[in-house]
DNA sequence: TTAAATAATCTAACACTGTTAAGCAAAGGT
DNA sequence: ACCTTTGCTTAACAGTGTTAGATTATTTAA
């Protein structure tokens, strides 16, 4: 009877093993790159069977994500561990979940819907380079000529891109906080950042 | 000889079509429902002339970002013009780029690679909420008795969540910054909001 | 030990996807 | 009238997620 138990810790083991496939073909090719086949490939089966572990291709995904989740829970939970200071703890929560974005690339893009293959042209067109320099230009004006270094515009430059389109993003994906609030943020950060400049 | 020209005319007439026709599409029903063979129907023709104006799917994606910063040059350039004073002009142009996300919600999406249909699990998932609990929860300890509501927790919240999402994601679609910039502008960022906070 | 029942796995197929090659039919030029 | 070019379609290939049916293996019962 305790064979039941032994079918169980192999039926376990091969749902560990498609989620774990699923992963190394990921950072082996890209997200677009994973397909049922080949996840079946890797754990030498048939594709049909993975059905028997996960309602579909979605649903694979989704436990990533909660694996995701799960993972950086963990570092910052270390990471408050190793401090005292509530906003040293702070400070060092938001680093985990920084390093944990690069460390676990592939989890955070499923966790977070960050397309890479998005427009592979980058440079070679001036008409995606024209807003950006418009932004850039004038945070290069506002910034008093004794502060105005390339590198100083720069920090600015990415600083105000990244609080915009971070609070962009995370409104699309899941949209869990008021209009007002958003905008009040929005307002905030550009006002904050602007008097800091100068 | 001028039946050149008509030929011509209608050539660019279909092209145009097929742009219009793909965003059509993507916002009835989202990009991952846009096929070659939907904006054939859309144009009344088949699938296989698309490749005479576009060489693939990803060319005629291209060109939509393309359209995208195009559209967004003209509405920061506005912005600008209703303005004099430089720092109200920036505010004016992050406010322009905050409106076109949403606006043109599927050109920004193409434009930054953001996916939508990420995560659909949302909120049933405790695994999800646990670390951005621990990030609420920690806030609201720096936070001064006397400020603390919860709107305002809130607010610092997605300020941070904002800045640091928003500079991982820029990193991960285009990585045109050094390392070291993008350490100082998360440092600088987190210090700054929780030197705001109390 | 053999027979029946159940579980595990695969093959084949469907309806899609992007993309290409071949062919047809109409228009243009000589 | 013929030939060439253009516009467009049909058919196909290789791939995708997913499901149903058949097949094999394993466990259970007699």
């Amino acid at each position: 009877m305790a064979s039941k138990e032994r079918i169980q810790r192999l039926k376990d083991d091969t749902r560990a093993n498609i989620l774990e496939a699923s992963i190394d073909i990921v950072k082996e090719e890209g997200w677009q790159a994973l397909s049922m086949r080949k996840i079946a490939d890797k754990i030498e089966y048939t594709a049909p069977i993975i059905y028997e572990y996960f309602a579909n291709k979605e649903a694979i995904l989704n436990e990533l994500t909660r694996l995701g989740y799960v993972k950086l829970g963990r570092l910052m939970e270390l990471a408050v561990s190793e401090h005292s200071d509530p906003a040293e703890q702070l400070e060092a929560m938001w680093l985990a979940y920084w390093n944990f974005a690069f460390a676990e690339k592939e989890l955070y893009q499923v966790m977070y819907g960050v397309e890479v293959n998005c427009c592979a042209m980058q440079n070679m067109c001036p008409d995606i380079q024209l807003p950006m320099n418009m932004l850039w230009d004038k945070i290069e004006e506002i910034i008093p000529p004794e502060k105005r270094t390339e590198e100083y515009v720069d920090t600015k430059y990415y600083t105000f891109w990244s609080v915009v389109h971070g609070l962009i993003s995370i409104n699309m994906t899941r949209k869990l906080t008021s209009d007002e609030l958003n905008k009040q943020v929005l307002k905030d950060a550009i006002s904050g950042i602007i008097n800091s400049m100068r």
